[in-house]
DNA sequence: AACGAATCCAACCGCCCACGC
DNA sequence: CGCGTGGGCGGTTGGATTCGT
């Protein structure tokens, strides 16, 4: 019944990627960028579907990706989402541009469900001692009975993702017209962002450069090692020796952010080298600066020239969302209910 | 040290939607 | 308009790890 699966299942692995695969992946996607996912597998020589392939590259491989512990500022802002949203793991993903859906999601059901639950019972036990009527926004149970429909929370939500879509393509194609991205301006397009930015929670937009370098960096080093031990000795069965335990789930801090530099010159240099249309990118300070910038959330440029109306409402929005996260977020938060659904 | 329970999270599955033909 | 396909999304699973006894 229904349709058949994205690909045949003989001969199609599973379970937990290898190094290798990840570098084959990585180095296919930084050559032809990402998308045409049916293509990957054939033209990879990858022994994996196509979804599969998308989810290692969206879930774990893409630039931006911050892993690691949730701060307090983006679990209220997922249980605030949460609420206002319910289960829409993409769209709440789309207001933490640092953290995948499937992030969020398993944060939510291993962590933040729990939580709320022993809140609530806490809540309910206060409520029914003290006769008060309390209702907290961020129930899980509590956003189905809000007086708002589903269905107009998922219109503005999908208002909300217009409006971010335009706003990414617009300054896609922002970075087409300008795309000799110098170091100086990429700094200083970081350092904006970082003003913006939590100084507390250490993790600025330049980190999430850092994160998604570190993570493919750590990757490739992890790469190295191991091959330089197979010269070494030609006898390793598992990857997952030569701690790549360790490089699958990279700590991020911002304290160390290019310390696999070299590994991205030998992996990056060759395709730079190579006829690839992506060649300048190894100008910029990291490789996702320039080549995957695309692919990671929209980044507001604040050097624009002139602006159409509707470009400026535009990025008026953009700014507000992703490059002033402590406002935003502290706003979003500390917003009622109601007002959050009416922020479109 | 050994074992089972609990927890975590990467990956898979199946459904849905958009798009091209 | 119907069909086939690719891609996105949310729910679920299962292996790995951590914790408690």
């Amino acid at each position: 019944m229904g349709r058949p699966p994205c690909c045949d299942k003989e001969g199609v692995k599973k379970g937990p990627w290898t190094p290798e695969e990840d570098i084959l992946l990585v180095s296919y996607i930084q050559e032809h960028g990402p998308g045409n996912w049916r293509a990957v597998p054939t033209n990879t020589g990858l022994l994996r579907c196509s979804k599969s392939c998308r989810l290692r590259w969206t879930n774990y491989l893409r630039p931006g990706i911050k892993r690691g512990n949730f701060t307090d500022q983006e679990e209220k802002m997922i249980i605030h989402l949460q609420a206002l949203l319910g289960n829409r793991w993409a769209a709440i993903a789309s207001y933490l541009p640092q953290r995948t859906d499937n992030d969020i999601k398993n944060y939510w059901n291993t962590h933040l469900k729990k939580k709320l639950r022993k809140s609530q019972s806490n809540h309910h036990q206060q409520s029914s001692r003290s006769d008060g009527f309390t209702s907290s926004p961020s129930s899980p149970e509590n956003h189905s009975s809000s007086s708002r429909g589903q269905w107009e929370r998922r219109l503005q939500t999908d208002i909300h993702l217009a409006k971010q879509a335009l706003c990414d393509a617009l300054s896609s194609m922002d970075q087409k017209t300008s795309n000799n991205n110098s170091l100086p301006d990429l700094m200083n397009t970081t350092s904006k962002i970082s003003l913006h930015s939590n100084p507390k929670e250490g993790q600025t937009a330049s980190s999430i450069y850092a994160s998604s370098t570190e993570n493919i960096a750590r990757l490739l080093q992890g790469w190295t090692k191991k091959s330089s031990k197979k010269e070494q000795s030609s006898s390793l069965c598992s990857t997952r020796e030569v701690d790549y335990d360790h490089e699958q789930k990279p700590k991020i801090s911002s304290d160390h952010q290019f310390t696999n530099n070299e590994a991205f010159q030998s992996l990056f240099g060759t395709i730079e080298s190579s006829e690839s249309p992506y060649s300048d990118f190894s100008q910029a300070v990291s490789p996702e600066a320039s080549f995957f910038e695309h692919e990671s959330k929209p980044l507001c440029d604040g050097g624009r020239g002139t602006l159409s109306v509707l470009e400026k409402w535009l990025f008026d929005e953009c700014s507000i969302q992703h490059c002033g996260p402590q406002s935003q977020d502290q706003d979003l938060i500390d917003m009622p209910l109601q007002e959050t659904a009416d922020f479109v």
